[in-house]
RNA sequence: CGGGGUGUAGCGUAGCUUGGCUAGCGCGCCUGAUUUGGGAUCAGGAGGUCGCAGGUUCAAAUCCUGUCACCCCGACCA
C-alpha cells in the first residue's frame, strides 16, 4: 500500500489530535458552519449534499421493500409522550417544551419530538381495525431534538436528520423478521455504498432502547479506535400496542394487539464517513456517496484552447459520472488541495502538455497515485478507477478495524487492551447486568454487542468468572 | 450538570498585568499586472458598535459588576 503523504497543512494531524483533526476536516471540507444556537449546526451545500445522496439511496431500498413515506407533527402533547412508561423515562430528560404559543401559556406543554413513537402508535390506534389493515410500513425522514449535553457535529448535535421507520404486523415472528430485515438493509447500505464495515448484533438489556423487547445494532470503528452506533433497529413486541390501545380483529374474530418495530440512521452517518476513511489531507468520499466524483482541473489556463478542452472533459465524463470543473482563477495547487480536503474521488489535470500528446493525469484521492490515460480510454479508465476506490476503501476499512479488535479473557488484559490499544474488544459475558457494570465502571468502556456471529474464545464471564452465555464486544464509544 | 478556556474585521490573532494619541499583524476579500503540473508574486485598496449592558475615570479593548454565547474535558445519549 502507498505510503500516505501528508498534502494540506490546515489540518491537524489525527494521530497529534484526533478531536481536532476531526473539527478541521468537518470545517475545512465545508460541510457545517456553527450556528447561533448551541448545539445546532448548519449543514452547507456541500454536507447537505452528502446527506441528499445518502438519502436517496436508502429511500429506494425502503420504498423497494414496500415501506412508505409519511409526515408526522413535530410536537407531541406532553400526555401522548407519557403513555408508554419505559418510553417518556428514557427520553424525558432530553426533551425540548414548548410553553407558549404567541403570548399565551399552553393548557399543556408540548414536546419538540426526540422521537415519534408516540404519534405513530397514536396514529396506528385510529387506522388499524382489521388484520387486512397490516402490515403498516411507515417511514418519515424528518429532524429531531434532543437536548444533548455536550454536542459534536454530525455525531451528536441538539437537533439532527434521521428517517425513523414504524411497522406494525400481526405477529411476533413478522415483527421480529422485520427488525432484522431492516437491520440487514443498514448493514449492505454501510458496506456497499458508504464502505463502512459493521458489526450486526443485538444490545444487552441495559443498553435497550426505552420501551422495546429487543434492540439491535450496527457497529463501526473509527480511525480512533473509538466505536459508533451506527444504525439501530428495534422490535417492541406489544408493548408499545399494549400503552396505546392498537388492537385489530383477526381472521377468526379475535381481538389481538399488533407487533411493532422501529429503526432508524442519522446524519451521524456522515460522521462516521468521515471518521473511518478521513486521512491527514481531509475527507475521502466513497465515490458512491461523493457529490463530485470527479473534479477537473485545468493546467495553464491561458493557454490555447485548455479551457475549451476542459469544458469538453466534463460534458463527456458528466454522462458517467458526478462531475465538475473548476475554472476559477486560483493556482492550480490550490485547486489540488482543496478538492483533496473535500475527498473528491478523482482528480482529473488537463494542461498543454496533455493536449498535445492526447491524454489527460487522473490523480485518485484514497492512494494519491497519478495515472496517465488517453482520451479515447478515458471513460472506461473513469469508471474502473470509481469502482476500484469503492472497493479499495471497503478493504482498508475492514482491515483497519479487523486489526483493531482484540479478544481477552481476564479482566486484567481487557483493561489493558481498552487502555493502550483502543478498538473492540471481544470478551465472554455471563448475561448479568452487574457484570456489565462492573465493567463500564472499571475500564470505560460499554457493551457495544451481542454479534450474531458467535465465538467460543472462553468458557468463563471476563468478570465474574461464571460460566458464560454469549461473547459480547466492548468499546469505548461515541 | 461539574471543571477549564475563549469572545478584538469573514477567519486566526497582538494589545489587557501597569487605562492615554490614528487598535497592530497574518490569512482571506477587491482592482491591476505578471503567473499557472502541489495552497504564486508585486503594487494599490476596502473592511472594526474591541460579545452585550451597566459602572469607575478627564480618558476604557484594557479596571469593576452583571449578562450572553461558543469551545474543550468529564458524567448521560443516535
Amino acid at each position: 500500500m502507498a505510503k500516505e503523504k501528508k498534502l494540506v497543512t490546515a489540518i491537524t494531524d489525527m494521530e497529534q489530535d484526533f478531536p481536532q483533526w476531526y473539527t478541521d476536516v468537518v470545517k475545512k471540507a465545508d460541510l457545517i458552519d456553527y450556528s447561533s444556537v448551541k448545539g445546532c449546526m448548519i449543514i452547507r451545500p456541500y454536507g447537505y449534499a452528502i446527506w441528499e445522496l445518502l438519502q436517496r439511496q436508502l429511500d429506494d431500498i425502503f420504498k423497494a421493500t414496500g415501506h412508505e413515506n409519511v409526515y408526522m407533527p413535530m410536537f407531541i402533547p406532553e400526555s401522548l409522550l407519557q403513555k408508554e412508561k419505559d418510553h417518556v423515562e428514557g427520553f424525558a430528560p432530553e426533551v425540548a417544551w414548548v410553553t407558549y404559543g404567541g403570548d399565551t401559556e399552553l393548557q399543556e406543554r408540548l414536546c419538540v419530538r426526540p422521537t415519534s413513537e408516540t404519534l405513530f402508535c397514536d396514529h396506528y390506534a385510529n387506522i388499524i381495525q382489521s388484520y387486512r389493515d397490516l402490515p403498516k410500513l411507515y417511514n418519515q425522514w424528518c429532524s429531531v431534538v434532543r437536548w444533548e449535553k455536550t454536542t459534536r457535529p454530525f455525531l451528536r448535535t441538539t437537533e439532527f436528520l434521521w428517517q425513523e421507520g414504524h411497522t406494525a404486523h400481526a405477529t411476533a415472528e413478522e415483527s421480529e423478521a422485520e427488525t432484522i430485515k431492516m437491520l440487514n438493509v443498514y448493514a449492505d447500505f454501510c458496506s456497499d455504498v458508504l464502505a463502512i464495515p459493521v458489526i450486526k448484533g443485538e444490545k444487552t438489556e441495559k443498553e435497550r432502547f426505552a420501551g422495546a423487547k429487543s434492540t439491535y445494532t450496527i457497529e463501526s470503528l473509527m480511525h480512533d479506535g473509538k466505536a459508533l452506533q451506527s444504525g439501530t433497529s428495534h422490535n417492541f413486541g406489544d408493548g408499545f400496542a399494549k400503552a396505546f390501545g392498537i388492537q385489530y380483529t383477526d381472521k377468526d374474530n379475535k381481538l389481538q394487539y399488533v407487533h411493532q418495530t422501529s429503526w432508524g440512521v442519522t446524519t451521524r452517518l456522515i460522521g462516521a464517513i468521515i471518521m473511518v476513511h478521513g486521512d491527514n489531507s481531509g475527507l475521502v468520499l466513497p465515490p458512491a456517496i461523493a457529490p463530485t466524483q470527479l473534479v477537473v482541473i485545468p493546467i495553464a489556463m491561458h493557454k490555447e484552447g485548455v479551457i475549451e478542452k476542459a469544458e469538453e472533459l466534463t460534458k463527456r465524463l458528466s454522462k458517467i459520472a458526478r462531475v465538475k470543473s473548476d475554472l476559477s482563477d486560483k493556482a492550480p495547487g490550490w485547486k489540488f488541495s482543496e478538492y483533496e480536503m473535500k475527498g473528491v474521488p478523482i482528480r482529473l489535470e488537463v494542461g498543454p502538455k496533455d493536449i498535445e500528446n492526447n491524454q489527460v493525469v487522473l490523480a485518485r484521492r484514497d492512494t494519491g497515485e497519478k495515472i496517465i490515460v488517453s482520451m479515447e480510454e478515458l471513460e472506461t479508465k473513469v469508471e474502473e478507477l470509481l469502482k476500484d476506490i469503492q472497493s479499495n476503501l471497503l478493504e482498508k476499512a475492514s482491515q483497519n478495524r479487523n486489526s483493531k479488535t482484540y479478544s481477552a479473557t481476564n479482566l486484567a488484559d481487557f483493561e489493558k487492551t481498552i487502555n493502550e490499544t483502543p478498538g473492540f474488544v471481544k470478551a465472554m459475558w455471563c448475561g448479568d447486568k452487574a457484570c456489565e457494570d462492573a465493567i463500564k465502571e472499571k475500564t470505560g468502556a460499554t457493551s457495544r454487542c451481542i454479534p450474531f456471529e458467535q465465538e467460543e474464545i472462553a468458557d468463563a464471564c471476563v468478570c465474574c468468572g461464571k460460566k458464560a452465555k454469549h461473547m459480547l464486544y466492548w468499546g469505548r464509544a461515541y
